[in-house]
Order: structure tokens, then sequence, then C-alpha cells
DNA sequence: CTAGGTGCAAAGTATTTGCAACGCT
DNA sequence: AGCGTTGCAAATACTTTGCACCTAG
């Protein structure tokens, strides 16, 4: 790691008012360094090359770690357990980052209507599932 | 059920090429009458009350098969594990119905910008996280 | 020095699977 | 009758936790 990196992650951490570890600067650069969205299996392969004591334990709480403080987002706020819809009308989802509870809005009512339609690369699009990430009118009182 | 309902149902069945079974029956009848986004475990509840001897294999079974069969769908199509963003910059996703891959596409190529605003039922959004549904261009070639 | 971080192993939760018995068509 | 479906129990996958030891500040 270069001096300017490990300043940047010095400064990433002291925002976040976390202790600078060496596991954490190497979970932090393998994720800097990969594309797409790695699952913590797929962090912890090369993390464990340069870090071969290292527990899976660790790679864990480091990525829920840099979740919560903003350093990294998660690909989807509610991948935890399987949900059906039970609502067939067109719709999209109010997402609270709060209390992270998921309520319908329909799509008319957002404004974002489904479009079919070839997006680059090729891939064609058949329509929209919106999260709108946000607080609910609750999680905004207590805030307050 | 009244007749009417479990007509529509042997239709759902017909056109999905499935048996109608007693359990089948009522895990539908249930998800029809639920509101929200009901995992498997609370859906399996009440349908334990009128089939005491169903086993909660069964209703993930039936529950797939109704995804599969296009009768409901899921919530996230890729509610799986943690996955974690790599990428910085504002985009959006674009997730294959075909092979559930999931790639970036920037906010800004896809037009559909995030706009901080309330929204009714007093919840305020702050982003939006879309996803994009359709076919990657494999998976049109492989239908084709 | 000491609060917070780490590694290990065990526990927890969510989901799937193999298989014998059973019920729809 | 035959094949798909069910229930059970065991297996698997993913994630979290308790605790003794260690390390950054």
């Amino acid at each position: 790691m270069t001096v300017t990196e490990a300043n940047q992650f010095r400064a990433v951490c002291d925002a976040a008012g976390i202790a600078v570890t060496h596991q954490r600067q190497v979970v932090y650069q393998v994720l800097k360094s990969m594309n797409g969205h790695p699952s913590p299996e797929e962090v912890y392969a090369p993390v464990k090359v340069r870090i071969p004591s290292i527990s899976l334990a660790t790679v864990y709480k480091t990525i829920h770690l840099f979740i919560e403080s903003g350093v990294f987002r998660e690909v989807s706020l509610h991948h935890g357990t399987l949900r059906v819809e039970t609502n067939a009308r067109p719709h999209h989802h109010l997402v609270c980052i709060g209390c992270k509870s998921i309520s319908d809005i329909d799509a008319e009512e957002l404004g974002i209507g489904a479009a079919a339609r070839k997006l680059p690369g090729g891939f064609l699009a058949k329509r929209y599932a919106v999260d709108v990430l946000g607080l609910c009118a609750d999680c905004q009182k207590s805030l307050s």
C-alpha cells in the first residue's frame, strides 16, 4: 500500500471513529481493487492470501463496519430472506434507511414508468424495480 | 374458498402445468389475503392453522413454484447473501432475469436521476436504487 | 495501560434435499 | 397405475456470537 493510500484509509477511519488495524486496511484495499458485487467469501479469499491468520468472522465484522460507516454500500438493503410480493399492482418500494421497513408506492404515483428498451451492452430492459431509499415519517421524528 | 376462487386457482395451475393440491390452494389463498412482503415463515403460520400437518419445506417449495410460474413475484431478485458495492459512482443495476447476473449502469446513462423529495405518507426520499430487470445479451441469444 | 479488535469454535437462522408414503390425473 | 407432491429429518449455507488473547492509541 502506498503512503497516499494509507493516509486515505487513516482519514476514513478517523471520520468513522474506528481504529486503524492491519486487517481493516487489507479488507479495504481488496474491496477497492475488486469489481462487481463480491460476497463476504469472495472478499475473504484474497484477504487470506495476504493475512493467512485472518478469520472469516473478522471479514464479516469489517464489512459491516464499513457499511455502517458509509465507507461502502451493500447492493440490497433487503437481501436478508425471501419475501413474497402480495401486491399485484405495478409498484415500487419505499425502503427506510432507519428502520429498514418496506412499503409500497404505486408506479404512477412515483412517476417512474416501465420502459422496455435496449440499453448499452445489449441488455434488454423489461421493467424497473425501484427502491426509494430515505426515511419514513416515524424515523424522521425520532431523529429530530 | 368460493367456487370462483377455486376455479381461478385451477386456471393458474393449468397455465403453469402443475397439479392442483390442497396445500397449494391454501398457500395461494393465504398469500392473496396478506399485505406487505411476507417471509416463508410468515406464510407458514396461517397456513398451518388450516393444515396442521403441513411442513415448512412444502411452503418453501410452493412459494418457489409460484415464483417460477409467475403467479407471485419476489421482492428482490438478489436477496441471497450480503454483497458489497465496489463501484463508488452513482449507478443502478441491470439484473438479468435469465442468469441472475448483476451489472452496473451509470445513473446518468440510465436517465433516472436522484431526487430528494417528500412522497405521500411523509416518506423523505434520499436516493433511488433502480434494478432494471430484463435479459442480458447472452440470455437473449440462448433463448432464441 | 485499557478499550477496542481479533481468531476460534460453537451456535443460530434460513433454506434445501433425499426419500418413503401418498394423492392427483 | 404412474408420476408428481408431501412430510420428515438431516444436511447445507450463511452469518453471528461468546470469550480469551492481542494491539492501537
